[in-house]
DNA sequence: CATCAAATGCTAAGAGGTTTACAATTGGTT
DNA sequence: AACCAATTGTAAACCTCTTAGCATTTGATG
């Protein structure tokens, strides 16, 4: 009955990797990277794509997701500043298996797979660290397919706006439209207005043009890891 | 819209890193392991418990899911011999997320965390292997997320039955309930019915008592990685 | 300020899944 | 052979989501 909580606050994807690596490592990733900046909406990566480099997001906020063939976007999670993507092809020795999306203007810095594959030779430790989290990925992914089959559209959109605020203060302002949204819990936009009118109704959000305000994010976390019977 | 098919051909999981470890590091975890049995329907693990060893499938299978707080059972995976699972609450340092159970009479050989850590330390060719085979589990979960959002009912039933076939002959019949398979594609008895119904029409499969015939999976298979636009 | 594209609100028709209930079949057991 | 529990087949009512369409609001741009 409790729910995985352990790492990240955002909708998915554990990628505080980077964060949770060691001092000296983590900085010399960083010092050897390439900054590059995206526009908002611009193709980051793409699915199919050979590259086996990765991305540290600078500031910003990335989509991972996958375009389908009849041009429906299904989106996974949204990282932020501090969390990364890309580590996965190079470590399962694929190509690319999701498109990333610029979610607003965005700055990265650009890591090459010889200096990541350094980092986990030099240091026994970055590989310890890098399993971690991907266990964490795996068991939120796993979050991700029970919440689709067993949560009501209305808890999965909660959910969804709780993983976007990352836990903080009593009023949290989220930038995002309700066809992003929509993207993001996998359901379409008439859906989504329902569930947020619901959520507007029992004060628990507040609808504006591009934005969601959410009111008690800490108060409904809470409410939320043992739901009722 | 090419699917992942590097790893295994299980409904998940690519577990199948054990065989991909170096032969020694292999048969060294396999000889200190303890054989245990287990009978058709008993909780191996169960969701919540502190344990971290793993387990490696000697014979028979074994469900990966999660019983939900009413009783409702969603499977995620179908695991058979030479496949492994526990693994993750080692890596990911957190109780077990996952609930196990005998999908029929299984010999299991049960794995401490100690071999597992010492095997990792060893030869850093483990932990690498280890961290493709997480990656390529991250990318079957979202598969299978995406399958949950995008395909229909008849498709996913499909999907899973061809995971359940190994792949192999013109002709495999499989051992399952209708209620088992309901609660690995996630939705109600009598809705896989009449997608069993469907495709028993199409001349995909038979359905029997307990048990349900795959015609040609080969076919089946080749057909479902390029979807018509 | 006027205009326009993007975003939101809303409705109605249709498709598909769930629940509930009950009958029919099967395979094993006494 | 008779019986029983498990499994499967089916039907109807109900509910939710999707699609398609259109009106309205908002914020930016000239």
């Amino acid at each position: 009955m409790v729910e995985s909580d352990h790492f990240s606050r955002t909708t998915f994807a554990a990628t505080g990797f980077m964060t949770a690596l060691p001092e000296d490592v983590h900085r010399r990733l960083l010092n050897h990277g390439l900054v590059r900046q995206f526009a908002k909406g611009e193709l980051i990566q793409q699915r199919g794509d050979p590259g086996r480099e990765f991305w540290h997001i600078r500031s910003g906020n990335v989509q991972i997701g996958r375009y389908s063939f009849d041009g429906k976007l299904s989106i996974f999670a949204v990282l932020g500043p501090g969390e990364s993507f890309g580590e996965q092809a190079f470590l399962g020795e694929f190509p690319r298996m999701v498109d990333a999306i610029a979610g607003n203007d965005v700055t990265l810095v650009r890591i090459g797979e010889k200096e990541l594959q350094e980092a986990i030779t030099s240091d026994p430790r970055v590989a310890r660290i890098l399993l971690k989290t991907m266990a964490h990925m795996v068991q939120q992914a796993f979050d991700l397919v029970n919440a689709g089959r067993n949560l009501s559209t209305v808890e999965r959109v909660a959910r969804a706006l709780l993983g976007l605020c990352e836990g903080e203060g009593h009023t949290v302002s989220i930038s995002i439209t309700q066809q992003e949204l929509a993207d993001l819990v996998g359901v379409s936009r008439v859906s989504l207005g329902k569930a947020l009118g619901k959520l507007e109704q029992s004060g628990n959000i507040e609808r504006n043009y591009g934005e969601i305000v959410v009111l008690n994010p800490l108060l409904s976390r809470r409410r939320h890891h043992s739901p009722a019977p």
